[in-house]
DNA sequence: TATGAATGAGTATTCATTCAT
DNA sequence: AATGAATGAATACTCATTCAT
């Protein structure tokens, strides 16, 4: 192969090779960049410069700020379905697959920051990203069936009680870490309630223990 | 003299220059346009139209966009300090006192969507303008120390366990309502969830369930 | 007189004292600001605050901006002529009314640098406001024909040499000064030639030196 | 290839696309502009029309109009520098040397008459741009070492006095000439003594004589 | 005589987006 | 595949000026 052959080759697997890496680097710096501002004060400069592109780069690959947007919204649901995807949950007894699912949730909310941030910025936008996602599948959740199935081992040995919703389960769970990792900053300025790394292993053991008391089942006798 | 009497002369020929009218009118819109739109979103056009007034008078009394973010930011919290203040939990027994909590964070939530709207803008930004907001007592709850005085006397009609932080607890509740208040968007599109006045009503009671199973003394004898 | 026809009288003494007082202060405050600022760089706002009086009020004694501008200009010109004719160069030998206008030259510069700042400011502007001041009279300046006999006395002591142009004498000494004070800062910066007091004493004696050498006959065999 | 052949080349298809022309071309526009106007009254607007570009390409070469304002002056500067060292002086003998400084200075007051209004208008500002200048020995000039070396010899060869500071001759030279030109306008409305070519022409004449005059030795025995 | 309230018409600056190579 | 050069369309902010009392 003639050197002038290699470089006429564009779409050869070197080329092809370089445009996937620039793909991946402007769709990470886009996550950053929406997730540190929001999508109005998001700049597409900071997103070439972070990603080490050229802002044509940027639109010749997405679309315009809209569709790169919703691009980085989706990684940020890719990213936390492919860490659930991890999680064995049928391998485990039914409380102990809670806690594992309680202690992912609050794990990936602390890796992955910005979808925290990213759902907060697509909430205040009405949502209107979201609902041009194409390929849903890839954003829903394979976690409810696992949680269905849980939930139904938990009730036949009689730890849980019967009639969970696990989509509300799940929400549940969320909201426990939610609210203080979204509300760091408002919390500690106004309770004076600095949301440290101690603080969040005690709320983990907090959190574990109310899921699993309310799904237990209603001691007989009691209210 | 009539009420409505008293009213229009208030209204009257000074409506049209009216500095504490003009004032308020401003924060008002402002609340409305930055929870609408988050920090960068909001557009000062759009604040002195919703309020009625010109641009230039917006500069003259709240300073940059970004001293009126500020107001409005410490405005939501002004609202929620006033609805916490005509809640009285001492006039009821522990347990009430404590439905009644979850019930008003709920309502709050609700019937004034800015706050939440407004924490999530604030935090997406880090935090920066609560920092500096300096009348703090006005925007730190009345009801941490109200709260500290239920879980006391709960404690001593054993009806709840011990050492329970009211902070935390104050977070608690609000988490629960938070997160799918906060993300009704997303969890529609994601998990065909919608937030509906029922689900939310249906929400109410499971979290106030949930509260105060967790604030309840270990039954003697479970694990 | 009582109280209530005293407050009736909106012309009598008090009130018109008051309005002169006003007019005064809007002045002053208006010669600052220009000079400090130029025409362009001068903020109303700032001439009220200076003058302890609201807006409107200037603009009911003196109109728009162009205006007061003009005023101001003229009372720069005002000042430097009435400091002129306080001079009495007729008394002198020619020899020392030449330094005695010398001296008043720098000593004006110095004690009212907004004269100097006036000239720039106004030049800049291609002269349009001088060109419609009215009372003309107001800003000549006396003093070129005093100069003329001045220099036609030291002409026929022998001590001058003959047709030397008033005006141009005139304009000569200024411009021995309005350099180096105009110019302060870039001079400063530029040669790193700081413009103190000891440097324009030392410049007044060698201006002073550098006219009358100028006026000086030729001596017979030079040149 | 002939030199209009050349030329054609650079400003063909490359015309539209080039970043210095474009650099040049607003530099151009802005010293202008402002010397036109001054700081607080130049335009970014006329700047670009004057330029042939748009508004957001001069923010991306020089920054904000501080920092376009602070380019310009410091072009000012460039120019007269370099005219500066077009002049030979120690070539000539030292009288002839002066009276050629003399007439540069004249000339590029009158064929570059933005330096004049750029001074003006950079000390009106109290100088706060040309502090924040960087590269100072671009407009420092170098004639104060000519002029140095100048002075000596005249004192050698017995037709200048000694002691003269040629920082001081150099500022007492561009005086004589300052003044007049700057305030053309003032000068002609007061004066009624329009500054005309003639006008300079002799100044030009009388000024050198009076540089020279100044220079010379004391003659023995007069005063 | 005097002013607090209010605004129309700008003006500097930004930013998503495209052009030409 | 990639980019330096360039801009149209906003957007925050200012300021001379007027209104209503």
């Amino acid at each position: 192969m003639t050197r002038a052959g290699a470089e006429r080759q564009t779409v050869g697997p070197k080329a092809k090779r370089n445009a996937e890496r620039s793909r991946r680097a402007i769709l990470d710096a886009a996550l950053v960049e929406f997730s540190e501002f929001g999508h109005a004060g998001a700049r597409i400069d900071n997103v070439a410069e972070r990603a080490g592109v050229s802002k044509p780069l940027i639109y010749s690959y997405f679309g315009d700020k809209e569709d790169l947007y919703t691009a980085a919204l989706r990684e940020a649901y890719v990213q936390i379905r492919a860490g659930e995807r991890t999680l064995d949950l049928q391998s485990k007894d039914p409380e102990a697959a809670i806690r594992a699912l309680v202690g992912f949730t609050l794990d990936h909310f602390r890796s992955a920051p910005w979808f925290i941030s990213m759902l907060n910025t697509e909430n205040l936008r009405g949502g209107s990203a979201i609902r041009r996602i194409e390929d849903v599948s890839e954003i829903q959740s394979p976690l409810i069936d696992e949680l269905r199935k849980v939930l139904r081992r938990g009730e036949e040995e009689g730890v849980f009680r019967p009639d969970v919703d696990p989509i509300e389960l799940y929400i549940t769970i969320a909201s426990l870490f939610y609210f203080p990792l979204s509300n760091r900053h408002t919390l500690s300025t106004v309770f004076g309630c600095a949301i440290t790394d101690e603080w969040l292993e005690q709320r983990r053991v907090e959190a574990e223990e109310m899921v699993i008391r309310f799904l237990r089942p209603e001691p007989a006798g009691r209210r």
